[in-house]
DNA sequence: ACACAGGCCGAAT
DNA sequence: ATTCGGCCTGTG
């Protein structure tokens, strides 16, 4: 068991419902979270506004396993004050405070954002437990059935034709494809963002904002803006004085805005969009 | 039936 | 350098 309290606040029910993760869910209205972390199953509990509870099956390095996924370390009150460049910031920032950015996985997190791709939420978690359940480990925990999720040795045998029998559609090469030549470079230290960047975009299936999520929610690249149709929308109207721009051009103005801070305010305005169902 | 969903790719401007 | 149709499948 372990207890962990913030510099500020952690809001376990915006963190796993603002659409970065696909994989923990809770069972009483966001109090509780269970979800795989790697080798392990977690329980995440709220027990106020900055600390957490934090069980696990495998006690080993939960610490600093738990503090690296939860970005434990980060200046979140910088953060909030640095991204309230303006009067609708500033709202942003009320409505969406407690939100945290989450340090997933790289293997488990590019697949899910290869899936996400013209999909939607609740078909991407169904894809992804069709993985877990067929090829990851089973863990019982507190009573309930886990399953880990596969690492790419446990899925380098399994054909294409699996994947397009589980519906993934015209995605399933691209997962086929990213498993069989699992680049290098995706383990490795990001040093330069840019670069990093392209290397992504050339695997196939990945292009530009599929690359934004992969580097901000797995290396952590926090300068990252990724533009789906939501934020383009919304940065189109409040941000390009409504005229029309690429969702290539409003990536450059999201990352110009906010700067080392874009990933975070990316994710404020992303559920702040989605929440309030603004007219966008 | 038909459009659209948390894009990407390749071809044609 | 930017725009456009097609793509698997599920949902309304």
């Amino acid at each position: 068991m372990l207890e962990l309290t913030f510099d500020n606040e952690f809001n376990l029910k915006k963190t796993f419902e603002c659409g970065q993760n696909f994989r923990f869910n809770s069972t009483d209205n966001g109090k509780t979270y269970y979800g795989t972390l790697n080798d392990r199953v977690i329980k995440l509990e709220q027990i106020n506004k900055k600390r957490l509870k934090i069980n696990s099956n495998i006690q080993k390095n939960l610490e600093i396993r738990v503090k690296r996924f939860l970005r434990f370390d980060d200046d979140y009150a910088l953060m909030l004050k640095e991204i309230q460049i303006d009067e609708l910031m500033k709202k942003i920032v009320i409505f969406s405070q407690g939100l945290r950015l989450i340090k997933q996985d790289m293997f488990e997190c590019s697949i899910s954002y290869l899936l996400s791709q013209c999909s939607n939420i609740p078909r991407i978690k169904h894809h992804l437990n069709q993985l877990s359940t067929t090829y990851g480990k089973r863990v019982q925990y507190n009573n309930k059935i886990f399953f880990l999720f596969p690492s790419r040795d446990d899925l380098t045998k399994v054909t294409l034709e699996t994947f397009i029998n589980f519906k993934f559609g015209y995605r399933a090469k691209y997962i086929y494809n990213f498993i069989q030549n699992y680049p290098d470079f995706l383990e490795l230290p990001l040093t330069n963002s840019e670069i990093y960047n392209q290397n992504l975009q050339c695997i196939e299936g990945i292009g530009q904002k599929v690359a934004d999520c992969i580097q901000l929610f797995s290396c952590g690249d926090l300068n990252n803006f990724p533009v789906d149709v939501w934020i383009n929308k919304f940065m189109i109207k409040y941000y390009n004085n409504g005229k029309k721009a690429s969702a290539k051009k409003m990536n450059q103005v999201g990352q110009k805005l906010f700067r080392k801070w874009a990933g975070y305010a990316q994710e404020f305005i992303y559920y702040y969009a989605r929440e309030t169902k603004i007219n966008l």
